[in-house]
DNA sequence: GTGTACATGTAATCCGTTACATGATTCC
DNA sequence: GGAATCATGTAACGGATTACATGTACAC
């Protein structure tokens, strides 16, 4: 495990994966409020990862000043609106994202799944029950499919964010998945239904 | 906080996720002890929830049993090992996992993708890394896919163990789904690099 | 004048993990 | 004798959420 590469052997300040999320966020290079990129991060890093609540992203952006990661400075309310503060990355800050990128370590995705949680405890469920809890699950799915779907053709075919594009193309293809996993579950269901020995 | 009845639509004392599952574990009927949650939470939940840590199971299990949901005891070391205190679900316990699990609403599941938050900051990434980082995510993939599979050749014909058979084999098939996703993506990297003007 | 979007932050709380402590038994 | 597995738990910590507080601008 040493990475003698990369000029600076120094160990990453072990962040969180969300601080690492933010600080990807500032990458791409733009000036950006806490508002400003907790609305994107629902719109983009919620669709594979998770969204941080506006909270979290504001503390986690202090925590980035403090470390040198990023920089903030306030902007004057030009026209409407009030006071809000802008963050912009470091050099260190790029260097170290991108030092995170290349080589943490990589965990397995995290899943909890809930609508299988309590398809697992079928055993104390009505049937009709459990084809709504499915039912609901495909619609989240495809609903979430569509919004993948709409950002792909919104991306332009932009060579810098052609990587973000290539995600949202997996996020579509990913919850397609999913709803046709909850379809041939369903299916299933009914198999084992009409199977089951006189109810 | 006022438990006056039971059997009334009292509105359930707001328990984690995880309280749910670990009584749900319970809910099969047998009688387990923290250790023994947890080897079988790994082997189940796992698949598609996440499994707790011990920590967690134990404190989870005290609380279920001062909520009346578990009751335990503690069995001799008849042959070997130490002292062990087994749990056991209640009637008050199922009447309320049922309630939940029929009841709660359903919350979207969580998805935390690791390695889709590092391909979405591929500008930061050399293509061979991105391959590396798909390639490993692969390998987890159908890893999941094939103890799944295994466990649902492992899982009898059981009435009692249908559902939760039912469940692996989503499991199995979400995963297959991961490692085709995971398949796709490192095609669409190669097409991209193809067509990208002479690096 | 009421609601909604913009905009930032604090406090309380809780979920969950890691590290640690302990100790018996079995296998090599 | 030493490692691995069984077995249970405590303490410290940190990640993240919800609720709350505050205030502006604009649309209806």
């Amino acid at each position: 495990m040493d990475e003698t590469t990369e000029g600076a052997p120094e160990p990453l300040p072990g962040l969180p994966a969300t601080s690492w999320a933010v600080l990807g966020l500032l990458s791409f290079g733009r000036e950006l409020s806490g508002y400003d990129l907790k609305k994107w991060s629902d719109r983009s890093l919620r669709l594979f990862y998770w969204s941080p609540s506006f909270s979290q992203i504001y503390s986690e952006l202090k925590r980035l000043e403090k470390t040198g990661y990023a920089t903030s400075r306030l902007v004057a309310p030009e026209s409407g609106t009030r006071d809000k503060r802008v963050y912009r990355i470091t050099d260190e800050g790029l260097t170290a994202v991108r030092t995170w990128a290349r080589t943490a370590p990589l965990d397995p995705p995290v899943l909890k799944h809930g609508p299988m949680l309590r398809l697992w405890l079928g055993h104390l469920l009505e049937p009709d029950r459990m084809r709504e809890i499915l039912a609901g699950h495909r619609e989240y799915a495809e609903g979430m499919r569509l919004r993948a779907e709409a950002d792909v053709a919104d991306a332009g075919a932009d060579e810098t964010w052609a990587y973000p594009r290539l995600t949202l193309t997996w996020a579509e293809r990913y919850y397609a998945a999913e709803r046709d996993l909850a379809d041939a579950m369903l299916a299933d269901i009914e198999r084992l239904e009409r199977e089951r020995p006189g109810d």
